[in-house]
RNA sequence: GGUGCCAUAGCUCAGUUGGUAGAGCAACGGACUGAAAAUCCGUGUGUCCCUAGUUCGAUUCUUGGUGGCACCA
């Protein structure tokens, strides 16, 4: 049986540079589970792996799409599961890595199929919404899913705008196609967490703020400034420097909210890793740990648990 | 050196007519199924500067300190 090694990890705890090593010592491409480097030009803010690092290893999903386009994880977890069946005929492991836990979950548990909402729809509630508010969508979802309105967070309008999308595309009740299954993958899944110590973490991500900042990243924005209304520029690194081109705030402070933007994903990532039991965690924060033979071993072990 | 004002959460500050205190920001915790670096929810973490007094009881009033700011020398 084929292998998904799935190296996961906070923002800045060093993903790139490990899954770049095991995948040259294990001669495996890697795919980027990452729901912002998937875009075109989004290279320095998002911390992508760069030219060098694109040309040791296969990457896939990096630069892939402009940032105009619609993308979402039920499409990346066909397009994946498509890809490994290729790959895995030539390799016996390929890398998963990457932040986007959300991305990494439809990839290793599946998600439901739900037919795609048509752009036509999508505008008419978009419309109900601004002009008549937040409220008369809750009142229609109340009526058509009253299971699902009593489940969900009711201030949250992404979650009832698409609810509410998805009762009137399929005339079901949303939560009728909220099965949650556990698909079946016909390849074997590891998954190893890389932590830091918090500090540590922090300090990282900060320096790293800082290195973009020098790499170019107020340039980079500046390219993205007319398209900042695109969902895939509502990013940590983007959001804050467009209110410094706005003249809201200073650069000191726009890169400052970078930081902590930056740290508070790190955080809610972790919140993530926390409920997944199956995550194998090294800390790279004790020196004495030999990363890159450390991951081998845990893939090793889980491979010969399931044998 | 003199006079006045100030000292409360990590920061900026409210407040308690005397019954040990609360906002914003920050910080921290959580949710998460086709926008997920998105979106949303929750939590106050405190020698109320120190000392002595008055009082059943002082962060609050009084005395004396300490530190900061302003003005006068």
């Amino acid at each position: 049986m084929k292998t998904l090694l799935v190296l996961l990890g906070p923002t800045g705890v060093g993903k790139t540079e490990w899954s770049l090593l095991t995948a040259e010592r294990l001669a495996c491409p890697i795919i980027s589970a990452d729901s912002r480097q998937i875009y075109k030009g989004l290279t320095i803010g998002t911390a992508a792996p760069n030219a060098e690092q694109l040309s040791r290893v296969r990457h896939y999903f990096i630069a892939k799409l402009s940032p105009d386009e619609y993308y979402s994880a039920s499409q990346f977890e066909d397009e994946t599961i498509a890809l490994l069946e290729n790959l895995h005929q030539s390799h016996d492991v390929v890398i998963m890595t990457g932040g986007s836990m959300l991305y990494i979950d439809a990839v290793c548990k599946g998600i439901d199929e739900i037919p795609n909402i048509d752009d036509k729809l999508r505008q008419d509630i978009q419309n109900i919404y601004k002009t008549e508010g937040l409220d008369t969508i809750r009142q229609q979802l109340k009526l058509l899913d009253p299971v699902f309105y009593g489940v969900v967070d009711l201030k949250n309008t992404k979650r009832l705008i698409h609810a509410l999308e998805v009762c009137l595309m399929t005339g079901k009740p949303y939560s009728a196609l909220r099965t949650n299954p556990k698909k079946e993958r016909p390849f074997r899944i590891v998954k190893v967490g890389l932590k830091r110590e918090r500090v540590e973490l922090y300090n990282r991500i900060d320096l790293r703020v800082d290195e973009m900042v020098h790499d170019g990243l107020i340039d980079e924005a500046r390219g993205f400034y007319p398209q900042r209304h695109l969902n895939s520029l509502n990013t940590v690194g983007y959001k804050e420097l467009f209110d410094y081109f706005d003249g809201n705030c200073t650069l000191d402070f726009a890169i400052g909210k970078i930081k902590q933007h930056s740290r508070i994903y790190a955080r809610k990532q972790m919140t993530w890793f926390r409920r997944d039991k199956e995550i194998n965690w090294i800390n790279l924060s004790e020196n004495s740990v030999d990363v890159l033979e450390e991951i081998l071993k845990l893939k090793e072990k889980a491979i010969s648990n399931v044998l």
